[in-house]
DNA sequence: TTGTACGCGTTATCAA
DNA sequence: TTGATAACGCGTACAA
């Protein structure tokens, strides 16, 4: 019968588990970190103790005891968005079976409460931080660099890295987008856009460029709130652009919402999709491929970031110090009806409606 | 000069900070937990030492001291579905400017997985725990019956609560929108439905009821799978139970993302949404009322059950035993033009489009 | 209101 | 390979 302490929380501790198997406590201890170290026989013993007495480990005390969390620290700047809501999937996917817990911190795009949220994290000492873009604030940047594990940066691409960093190139996201609506043949090619943080900047700062190559930037045709994306936004947006240039034939939307808001205002309005207006979105969820029209847009790889960023965590912790802590993922342009000037009624309607690239 | 211990993470610590103050340790313990119990001469100097230190509480230390971490763990089947997703936002929101931090496990819909996940989290006695729906594994219930803390079942009502319980009715909702297929002259309706996870389960069981009232139940217009829900899968269902039942002439999602689907394979094929087939979903997505035709939905309260699950939590955490112990948030149709059998043209196309009832 | 001594459950150190 | 002992940083109990 183990000892009752005075305070504890009355469960079985490793003292009871060592005393129930005659073992010190220390050789549990490594039974359970390192098997390999400790004898055969008494890490059966000690399996036989931990089974009969319901033993479960104290993160805490382990926590206090090795001045180190198995917690990785997680910056999202929003959890409505589908998009982050994928990484947080790639990301817990990624952990598999290993005991790194995940704390997760919600930013909503504020860069001062990403720096509150940060200095939280910091006093359980994480294993590993992940913070999202790369635009946090100077003494933000101080205080992961001098974290003590390792940092990801995700979602983004760019100069500079904290440390390790996992993401793709917004800016060529937007271009490209634009590029193909400039070859498929529209003339009045506009800009739509949400939020306006960070990384939208970026795809508008790409279309601009698209469309300075080829000698046309307007700043008329971009329309752009402050407020966060919707399908409502999209139809809302793409109303105001209208308004402003009635003869608008292409739209390149900031994210997948907007794009189907766009295609939803234009069947309300009966503007023949993509004969009189094309439409690129961004992001590629997959009712993309399913609208009717399906629509065209830029597929990142967003599940894929969030495995990849502790995939990365887990090696730095492992001790191996990768040559690439830089990784680009890059994206894919999905062509689809939204912007195909062809019959689009000659496609079998299947279950995944399939990229025409 | 504070020390420098042997071991320690070379942060300042509580006795670094009450030496600078020139106090007893445990009197800044206090004036970070209670200030009030602390004179403001004393709080003063302390907040000063902090603020000098850079001090950050060791929540690891102070969870072993107190055998009780300000952690809630949350329980949840998804992450790519948006409404969990929501209800985590919620969550976060609810916790506002209070110490509690979320851990949250996914379970993929899995009962085995919930347990496990359950006794990963109750390792660090939790100060909460909230878990999704109301059938867990017999033993899980034992589990959380004797987790020492506050528990709160969210989602769903029904008999027996572990503890607290936030929700609402699933098969009340599955038959409010049968039965306003019914009203709207519907003869031959059909259910969709993926996943068939319990909750989906009680809203097929609620259009059965609604059926079953009219007097015409019949299995063949029921298409469901035990696939993830999606749009593409919403527009594979839909056109499933058209070959078996040509007639069909309203149909019932199990979700939001099926009736996406539903709509756009209607487009596809040039079935006339409302005139020859009326569509609800469920869930009540913010797209939902910016599509075309927009589409009738039950709204389910899945942000509020978040706030109100911590709010539950930090009501029982401060001594108050409410005598409401569940909490029944309802739901509410939204009927809109997918099962508006007259001009829907008529309407003026708005931001938000407006709730016909 | 404030302080002292000790325990919380684990791991690091060092010795065997 | 294994163990005794001393931290880890904070909270509780009790005393002042």
């Amino acid at each position: 019968m183990a000892t009752r302490a005075r305070r504890g929380s009355g469960r079985p501790t490793l003292a009871d588990v060592a005393s129930r198997a005659g073992v010190g406590t220390i050789t549990v201890s490594r039974a359970l970190r390192d098997p390999e170290r400790v004898s055969s026989e008494l890490r059966e013993r000690i399996a036989v103790a931990i089974d009969a007495l319901g033993y479960v480990l104290n993160p805490n005390a382990r926590a206090l005891a090795s001045a180190r969390a198995d917690v990785i620290g997680v910056l999202i700047p929003s959890l409505t968005n589908n998009v982050f809501a994928e990484v947080l999937r790639g990301i817990h996917d990624g952990l598999g079976d290993s005991a790194l817990q995940i704390q997760f911190g919600n930013t909503h795009y504020c860069v001062d409460e990403e720096e509150r949220l940060l200095r939280v994290f910091l006093g359980q000492r994480p294993a590993a931080l992940i913070v999202s873009g790369i635009d946090q604030l100077p003494a933000t940047r101080r205080l992961l660099e001098t974290a003590g594990c390792p940092v990801v940066q995700i979602m983004e691409t760019g100069p500079n890295p904290i440390d390790l960093m996992v993401g793709f190139s917004h800016f060529d996201g937007g271009r490209q987008a634009t590029e193909h609506l400039l070859q498929v043949g529209c003339r009045r090619i506009g800009f739509l856009g949400a939020r306006m943080d960070p990384r939208s900047q970026r795809r508008l700062a790409g279309y601009r460029s698209a469309l300075h190559s080829a000698g046309t930037v307007e700043e008329l045709l971009i329309t752009t709130t402050p407020s966060p994306s919707s399908v409502s936004m999209g139809a809302y947006l793409f109303r105001q652009a209208l308004s402003k240039s009635p003869d608008l034939d292409g739209v390149v939307c900031n994210n997948d919402d907007l794009a189907l808001g766009v295609l939803f205002e234009c069947n309300r309005q009966g503007i023949s999709v993509p004969q009189r207006v094309c439409i690129v979105g961004y992001n590629d969820l997959e009712m993309m491929a399913v609208a009717y029209p399906s629509l065209t847009s830029v597929r990142t790889p967003r599940y894929e970031v969030g495995r990849q960023a502790i995939a990365m965590i887990r090696a730095a912790l492992s001790g191996e110090r990768p040559e690439l802590a830089v990784v680009d993922l890059g994206f894919e342009l999905k062509v689809r009806e939204s912007t195909t000037r062809r019959q689009p009624k000659e496609r079998i309607a299947g279950l995944s409606a399939p990229a025409l690239q």
